[in-house]
DNA sequence: AAGGCAAAAGTTTTT
DNA sequence: CTTTTGCCTT
């Protein structure tokens, strides 16, 4: 379908891309209200809105040089949307809509007009971030803040107050006052201390995300030039992953966009609702129905799973929501057997073997790679990566724990960071054959790094000549993979200063932040080190490194929003799930999480030498309910 | 310095 | 649930 830039009538306007929307997705993407759309797992809400875009963009329903707001909770979530954007729009159209995390926005927002707040609430320009622990608030609490004055309470008072609610309760859990609280509370003085000593007593303000999210509320609120810029500025706002919005993000929105002309569409689902210890809200969605008029607007299809999985999905959804409707599943079954079962294993070694020996059979028969497979765990992935790998290395199937470290930064964070993808981008330009579409790729974000736009075609062939003969040399200097990390650091900052660093810290201001640049480029190096070992050649090293051929452990946290052929949840145990009883909702919804990123398949293993399973007897008894068998294997 | 015991952490996002 | 941390005592 060619992608148009001249306009188009909205009753002429199609779905771009896909075959059709469900009649409820459909009036979402056409509505001209707020609405909130709460849709099960696989339903398509992330191409709802990217189509919602498509249709705004397309049809002038936001007009020129009005522009689309996209806010999202994870980064790769803003990319994805983006990205889906850009290839269902022409440039023209791509161009006004901004995809980005609640907390990039919030940091603009300081950032742009932070240097007009009130005095008492100034950061000054160059602040630092900080991502503080219990432990901090602690030794805050109870050592640097002193005493309060006898008007406000006694350290008693103070030590009252728990670590844990110190921040959610105080610090950042109401707006903040513009002048200051008139009689604070003992909270509220401790709060205030905290306040003024991160931001005017040290060398450099240091702020937390938190603390930038009230920041930014407050400045929109006591700079109405500002908020009025950027309401006009956004015709439509649409929030992803909306059951995980916190108080503070959604008192941003609400400051800015309330009683104004600008449409707001959010998107998510209550049963998938994991984040609560990061101060997300009870219930996001009825707040948004009731104060922005929100017209929710169930979908009821699911693209992902097969019939026989969704139809146990709905047992565990009814567990999260008794008035959960049935969804409409939109796939083919391709499973002969269970589509879902129990395996008990004797003892972990034999369910590694076992578990390995399966894949592998399947990877055989079902012609699936090994990316089809996830195995999933609720934490502590590096315990089950020690009995998992060697099982899985045996049969031939490199394990890949995603939740491990290269250096000072997680695998999968390293793997999204656009300094190791430029790095391993030029690296399969210059080492390996066929690197047709590197060249594209490198060229692509290269130009992007130095301003050369497309139609600047002496530029881009400059660039294009100084890419060939980088990659001749960086070929000759290394035919071989490394076999030192000084050399893999060698490599990497070669190719950095090739690059260009200050012009990657200009683009990426996080770059620029504490040495994270640092941190990736040693994480890199490390990694690239770690993929070469066996002294194979570039193209496996690279392949290792990004982990190709190798089947992914993560956590269910990690897991949220990928999809998988087969899902094997390892430890379906008391061990594992040891705050069940804490809060058995966000468990249960933990595990639907879990068990919807599956299209054909789940696997749970238990072992009893693990832990029990009375804790969680009730999420057994889900699945017995649901018809799911047990198989003991010794 | 080492041992004993109780409390806390673990799952985790974000420039 | 298990493992780590922290504090107190000897």
């Amino acid at each position: 379908m060619a992608v148009l830039s001249r306009r188009v009538r909205p009753d002429d306007w199609k779905p771009v891309g896909v075959e059709a929307l469900e009649a409820n997705a459909l009036k979402v993407v056409r509505s001209t209200d707020n609405r909130s759309v709460i849709a099960g797992p696989g339903a398509g809400k992330t191409e709802l809105l990217a189509q919602r875009a498509a249709y705004l963009l397309q049809t002038g329903a936001a007009p020129a040089p009005r522009r689309i707001l996209a806010i999202s909770f994870k980064r790769d979530a803003a990319t994805n949307l983006a990205a889906r954007v850009r290839q269902r729009c022409h440039r023209n159209h791509a161009g006004r809509f901004d995809s980005m995390t609640f907390d990039a926005f919030a940091k603009g927002l300081v950032d742009r007009f932070g240097q007009a707040l009130p005095e008492r609430w100034r950061p000054r320009p160059d602040y630092d971030i900080m991502f503080p622990n219990d432990r901090d608030y602690r030794d805050f609490l109870y050592q640097t803040v002193g005493t309060p004055p006898a008007s406000v309470g006694t350290y008693a008072d103070l030590q009252a107050i728990a670590v844990k609610t110190f921040e959610r309760r105080h610090l950042v859990g109401s707006p903040l006052p513009v002048d200051g609280w008139s009689q604070p509370t003992p909270g509220q003085w401790a709060a205030d201390r905290f306040w003024q000593t991160t931001l005017h007593e040290g060398k450099k303000s240091i702020l937390s995300f938190p603390m930038i999210g009230r920041l930014a509320e407050l400045l929109l609120r006591v700079n109405p030039m500002a908020r009025d810029a950027l309401r006009l500025t956004y015709s439509h706002l649409f929030m992803d992953e909306f059951q995980d919005t916190t108080q503070i993000q959604y008192d941003l929105v609400r400051t800015i966009y309330l009683d104004t002309d600008t449409v707001v569409t959010a998107v998510g689902d209550n049963k998938q609702q994991i984040m609560r210890w990061a101060m997300a809200m009870d219930d996001p969605f009825t707040a948004f129905d009731a104060d922005f008029g929100g017209k929710r607007t169930p979908l009821y299809n699911n693209y992902r799973s097969s019939p026989e999985l969704v139809r146990i999905q709905h047992v565990l959804a009814q567990a999260l929501d008794a008035r959960a409707v049935a969804p409409v599943s939109k796939t083919a079954g391709t499973i002969a057997g269970d589509s879902c079962a129990i395996w008990d294993f004797s003892t972990p070694e034999v369910e590694a073997d076992r578990l390995a020996a399966f894949v592998a059979g399947e990877m055989k028969t079902h012609k699936l790679g090994p990316r089809d497979f996830v195995l999933l765990v609720r934490q502590k992935t590096i315990d089950y990566a020690a009995v998992l790998e060697p099982a899985f290395a045996a049969a031939g199937i490199p394990l890949r724990n995603e939740a491990g470290t290269a250096g000072a930064v997680m695998l999968q964070e390293l793997l999204a960071e656009e300094a190791s993808e430029l790095v391993i981008a030029i690296l399969r330009l210059a080492m390996t054959k066929r690197a047709g579409r590197y060249w594209t790729d490198c060229q692509g974000v290269l130009a992007a790094l130095r301003g050369v736009a497309p139609d600047e075609e002496d530029a881009q062939a400059k660039l294009a000549c100084e890419l060939d003969a980088y990659a001749i040399k960086l070929t000759a200097a290394h035919p071989r993979p490394p076999k030192s990390k000084a050399v893999a650091r060698s490599i990497v900052d070669d190719i950095l200063a090739f690059i260009d660093r200050e012009r990657l810290i200009a683009v990426h201001p996080a770059y620029g932040q504490g040495g994270w640049l640092d941190k990736v480029l040693d994480a890199a190096a490390v990694h690239l080190l770690a993929s070469s070992a066996g002294g194979i050649d570039w193209s496996s090293t690279l392949d290792a490194y990004e982990g190709v051929h190798a089947i992914p452990l993560m956590t269910i946290h990690k897991s949220k929003g990928l999809e998988y052929h087969s899902v094997i949840f390892v430890g379906l145990d008391d061990g594992a799930w040891w705050s069940f009883s804490n809060d058995q909702i966000e468990a249960t919804a933990g595990f639907f999480v879990a068990f919807t990123r599956a299209k054909q398949r789940v696997i749970f293993t238990y072992c009893a030498r693990r832990g029990a399973r009375s804790k969680i007897a009730t999420l057994y008894s889900l699945l017995e309910k649901a018809g799911v068998r047990t198989f003991s294997i010794t």
